[in-house]
DNA sequence: TGGCGGTACTG
DNA sequence: CAGTACC
DNA sequence: GCCA
């Protein structure tokens, strides 16, 4: 893996290709920002908002700082941000705020991004309390008042933009907070082992979603993976008497998975994790669920489990699961795991239930009627659209690509739709952004910070892709499968 | 004893 | 609407 | 399966 981390951060400022000179060339003419010295100040606006926004800053030709100094000219705040809550967190006396410095709320970025060019900032300052002791700042004529909950489209209330991606359902998801897009290349079901990665959410610090249940464990990429990116934004004052009460976090989306320091209990999941896939195949998710938590705790667990006592106490292990804890340390083995994998021909649900578009039931199904291989399917089976195409590609949606390979693809995503659309914002995610060594499918989240350009952009991207010979063809859009 | 994720397609 | 599957 |  040569490519271990191309660029990891400032990405597309400096990029060395041609396509990209031509997106700067058209920037800059609308380098609506140049001359702009920009703090954003983060309370309110959520982390993830306010890096787009100096992204696009940037991009426009602002300089954003990470604190204010007297050369700062603009401070970008919440739609909600009071005056005196600004001078709270920013360790102002009220009457220290000159009108040199414009305070503004983060609205008028999305308008001068979606008009290209810089909107009047009029209605968008944040007044210093409407009374009158200060006039230092600029009045707002009229309408003071923070007439932010009028019309509900308070910032950029976008209105779902749907993406695309696999097939049906899944694939295509919206982002609450901006309209966004998401593009995912090839369908991968892998084994089964993601029913619900809903576990880790809370907290059991699980494991990261490893895909390869068995054998790939812990190849994730040695290396560090983001190193830089990511920090740079905001270690703003915000200070910890904000109201943070939205970021929360630990989830596997936002931590590496190179995060393994060392695999303990091996010996242990690998036994647990037989017996998982066994029940997601069949019968409940609910009990695979819990062996998914168990196995989770237990790799994270700092070391090695020896008693049962030891197991039943970790958070996500109960008193069955320690039993059959207890029994693997001492035997060294599962005898459960005979009994269940004889069961049924576990062999050919589990290379059903590995067809795109089928799922326990189907398998299930597909065995009682007497199927065991593909070619079963494919001469006697009666498939549905979608598992027509899962059958076709069977072998191709279990694949995974190297990293690299996931990079170019991420590469040319991210500059066809950038180039395409002022303002357009595409990010990589998933498993790539993660770091894994190898890819099943490429994340890429396509976002316009105005909150409406992104409609209809997705054809119109994939047109374009489609153009350039990038893309031989697609398995469905919006929902519509091919 | 009930919850364990949210959402969209298919029939 | 229930069942099913997806991420 | 686990947990509240």
């Amino acid at each position: 893996m040569a490519s271990q981390k191309r660029q990891g951060s400032g990405d597309d400022t400096n990029t060395p290709n041609k396509k990209r000179q031509k997106q700067n060339d058209s920037d800059r003419s609308s380098g609506i920002f140049s001359g702009l010295s920009v703090f954003m100040l983060q309370a309110g606006l959520g982390k993830a908002r306010t890096d787009i926004f100096k992204k696009q800053l940037v991009k426009h030709g602002a300089v954003v700082k990470p604190a204010v100094d007297d050369q700062t000219t603009h401070v970008i705040v919440d739609e909600e941000m009071t005056f005196p809550r600004f001078c709270r967190i920013m360790k102002y006396e009220e009457s220290q705020v000159t009108d040199r410095l414009k305070i503004i709320k983060a609205r008028w970025l999305s308008s001068c991004l979606s008009e290209a060019s810089l909107v009047d900032l009029e209605e968008f300052i944040l007044a210093p309390v409407r009374s009158e002791k200060f006039k230092l700042f600029t009045p707002p004529k009229e309408e003071t008042k923070s007439k932010s909950e009028d019309m509900e489209s308070r910032d950029g209330k976008p209105e779902p933009l749907q993406v695309q991606g696999s097939n049906m359902p899944g694939t295509s998801k919206q982002i609450p907070g901006t309209g966004a897009s998401t593009v995912t290349t090839s369908p991968s079901k892998r084994v089964a082992a993601r029913g619900s990665d809903s576990d880790d959410s809370n907290y059991v610090p699980s494991d990261d979603d490893d895909d390869g249940g068995g054998s790939g464990d812990k190849e994730e990429s040695r290396g560090k993976i983001f190193s830089s990116d990511a920090d740079s934004s905001s270690n703003v004052s915000t200070p910890n008497t904000s109201p943070s009460k939205l970021p929360r976090g630990n989830w596997v989306c936002s931590r590496p998975s190179t995060a393994y320091k060392e695999t303990h209990n091996q010996h242990i999941t690998e036994k647990l994790e037989v017996l998982m896939k066994a029940y997601e195949n069949t019968q409940d998710r609910w009990r695979a669920l819990g062996y998914k938590k168990a196995i989770s705790a237990l790799k994270n667990y700092g070391k090695d489990v020896t008693t049962w006592e030891e197991a039943s106490a970790i958070p996500g292990i109960g008193t069955k699961m320690a039993d059959k804890i207890l029994e693997i340390i001492e035997s060294g083995h599962l005898r459960k795991i005979d009994h269940v994998c004889k069961g049924e021909d576990m062999e050919a649900i589990d290379l059903f239930n590995n067809v795109w578009g089928a799922g326990p039931t189907v398998a299930r199904e597909w065995v009682q009627q007497g199927f065991r291989t593909l070619e079963d399917l494919r001469e006697k089976a009666k498939l549905s659209k979608q598992q027509l195409i899962g059958l076709k590609h069977y072998h191709e949606f279990l694949e995974r690509m190297p990293r690299q390979e996931a990079g170019d693809i991420e590469r040319t995503v991210r500059e066809t739709a950038e180039s395409m659309f002022p303002g357009m914002l595409a990010v990589v995610c998933g498993s790539y952004r993660r770091g894994k060594v190898t890819c099943g499918d490429v994340d890429v989240l396509i976002t316009h910070p105005d909150g409406k350009s992104h409609k209809g952009a997705l054809s119109k991207i994939l047109d374009a892709l489609r153009q350039t010979g990038k893309l031989t063809c697609f398995v469905c859009v919006l929902g519509v499968v091919s």
